[in-house]
RNA sequence: GCGCCUGUAGCUCAGUUGGAUAGAGCAACUGCCUUCUAAGCAGUAGGCCAGGGGUUCGAAUCCCUUCAGGCGCGCCA
């Protein structure tokens, strides 16, 4: 619907003599000023040198294809309205019903290459639910920009190498010799979750209550112990809240492998020798962007608008996070992605501007690196906010809120917020208005129409008449037309939505689309005597049953046939 | 002190990238189950878009500034 409107409007705008670079289309708020309209007479007022009304005139007169509009008319300001014909919009109606999935979607991605990294959480303890808001995100971007045709891969970076997890190890190791009664130091700064002990305990059963060995092959047995248990329940948690990952990328593999077993042979010349840390490092110099200084080695982010330069190995020669975080993301761009997107934590916005200068440095434009900033969660219980910290153990998981609340219910949750909103949940509200959150309101939506079907088959009318794709639209009433222009302005939601990496677009449409529904449902009957009114309300109905599956599908929240 | 994000109904948040008279869900009040699912429907009420200036045909949206909240400014990760 508004694809073609689209085309014709930049035809028409053409033979007016003007190139314009962006044209935009917009649903008006009221509904008596048409379907759609456009304020482009109004934007060409100033480069035409004519009245907005006269170049109103003029477009629509040169509009071509005139018979798909019942009405156009030019609003007093300067705006332009359409109106749709009704045998147009139910020929369209048809289109979604046969071509489905094909007929939501455009394909705006022709293929490119996109990684899309989130979550990426340190394994030294559960996931949080300031995770669960990232991989909400995360999950439901992919699979806009999926159906979007794009070919997506999604990541999950493991932190396995840092200081975290050496003080994982250290805490959970304090802890097992406490068990084993030994007077063992309290660590200072270590984990204090009761899931130390818990990690502690799983130790001691597969390995024993001796103690005899040294120290430190011990420490290191607990730590990759440790760290592997939590990186398995971060997985579990996950995969429950049912956001799955193509690739898990090991920063050790960085430090150790010197070639990764993802590339071809020689790909790399001459690298084979040294880590992929040192290579990055070594390119960087090589491009000119490194320096010594006060015996550290530092980068030179401030050459592309970093506050100041950062270093990337100590004076002690030890690297800095950074390193490792350089070398990986050069290693996104040696795959050959068109581009990559990481969604991080907004309180880490501050290390943006220096990873953007690491692919500027590395050659490539500031674009081909998008960060998304996902702002956190504050968590109120009773009305009072609730400390996250994951050193002192104080947090709510992931999973305890997948478990009172459930998967679907906190992922609509997060995408019905912009990215960069702060969010307050209120666990105790959400818990309570669990039953009326508007996840149930869409699912409903759904299941009843499935009902619907269901009632058609078991009053055997499906089998005595046959199917319903060649209903006649001339009984749809206003209501029912309304909702068919409601369904046929998806794809152009789901393409904003997609370029813009808003999934949230398309759950309040699809809020909006319910609430059209239900209403819809309540007063008119859909199953009944008159064969041909039946078939067209089937058809309707099974419309809003495509666009509500396929929206659910990319926000990763389950259509459920029954409720 | 500097930088980033946010400020819209009592609460939680949208607002189609600058468009027409400002939107939804909760919460509150009044009604509706013998029918394809009441996780639903019908109705009532709620606003100085934080404040002030500017840009233009037009601003919740863009710029400047003040105020308020959050986050970040390590040879930590």
């Amino acid at each position: 619907m508004e694809k073609i409107l689209r085309e014709a409007l930049l035809k028409a705008v053409k033979s007016q003599g003007v190139e314009i670079s962006s044209l935009e289309i917009e649903v008006p708020k009221e509904e008596g000023f048409g379907d759609l309209s456009t304020p482009v007479a109004m934007g060409l007022a100033k480069t035409l040198k004519k009245p907005p009304r006269k170049i109103a005139e003029d477009i629509v007169n040169s509009i071509e294809n005139k018979v798909i509009f019942e009405k156009i008319d030019i609003a007093g300001s300067g705006f332009i309205n359409f109106t749709f014909s009704k045998k147009y919009l139910c020929d369209e109606l048809k289109e979604l019903i046969k071509k489905q999935d094909d007929f939501l979607t455009e394909d705006i991605g022709k293929g490119k290459r996109v990684q899309i990294e989130f979550v990426s959480a340190n394994p030294t303890g559960p996931l949080h639910l300031g995770h669960g808001r990232g991989a909400a995100l995360g999950a439901a971007l992919s699979n806009l920009l999926i159906e979007a045709g794009y070919d997506i891969e999604k990541e999950y970076y493991i932190n396995d190498a840092g200081r975290q997890v050496k003080l994982l190890g250290m805490s959970v190791f304090a802890k097992y010799k406490q068990l084993l009664g030994k007077d063992y130091p309290f660590l200072e700064d270590g984990y204090k979750g009761d899931y130390i002990e818990d990690l502690a305990r799983e130790f001691m059963k597969i390995r024993g209550y001796g103690d005899a060995e040294n120290k430190d092959s011990l420490l290191e047995e607990i730590t990759d112990f440790a760290y592997k248990k939590m990186l398995d329940e971060i997985k579990k948690d996950l995969e429950d809240f049912g956001v799955f990952f193509d690739s898990w990328q090991s920063e050790r593999e960085l430090y150790t492998l010197p070639i990764s077993p993802h590339y071809k042979e020689g790909e790399w010349g001459g690298e084979i020798q040294k880590s992929e840390i040192e290579n990055s490092i070594d390119e960087l110099k090589n491009r000119g962007y490194i320096y010594e200084k006060d015996g550290a080695v530092w980068f030179k982010s401030t050459a592309f608008g970093d506050d100041k330069d950062r270093v990337v190995i100590k004076k002690e020669g030890d690297y800095t996070y950074f390193a490792p975080d350089i070398a990986y993301h050069r290693r996104k761009l040696k795959k050959g992605y068109d581009e990559i997107i990481d969604i991080w934590g907004a309180d880490h916005h501050g290390y943006v501007p220096r990873m953007q200068s690491v692919f500027q440095a590395l050659g490539y434009p500031r674009g081909h690196l998008r960060v998304l900033l996902v702002q956190m969660v504050t968590l109120l219980r009773e009305g009072k906010p609730v400390q996250m910290s994951k050193r002192a153990g104080e947090f709510i998981t992931l999973r305890e809120v997948i478990d009172e609340i459930g998967a679907d219910t906190i992922k609509f949750l997060f995408l019905t917020r912009r990215p960069d909103s702060h969010l307050e949940i209120d666990i105790e509200v959400a818990k309570a208005q669990s039953s009326e959150n508007p996840v149930y309101y869409v699912q409903y939506a759904h299941a009843r129409i499935n009902s619907i079907f269901e009632k058609a088959k078991e009053s055997s009318w499906l089998m005595a008449h046959g199917s319903w794709i060649d209903f006649n639209g001339e009984l749809f009433n206003d209501e029912e037309m309304r909702i068919v222009k409601k369904l046929l302005l998806y794809p152009m939601i789901f393409k904003n939505a997609a370029l813009a990496h808003e999934p949230h677009r398309i759950t309040f449409y699809l809020q909006e689309l319910a609430g059209m529904f239900h209403p819809y449902y309540h007063k008119y009957r859909v199953v009944s005597e008159d064969i041909e009114l039946t078939k067209s309300r089937l058809a309707l109905c099974a419309a809003i049953m495509i666009v509500l599956k396929h929206g659910l599908k990319i926000l990763s929240v389950k259509a459920p046939e029954r409720m």
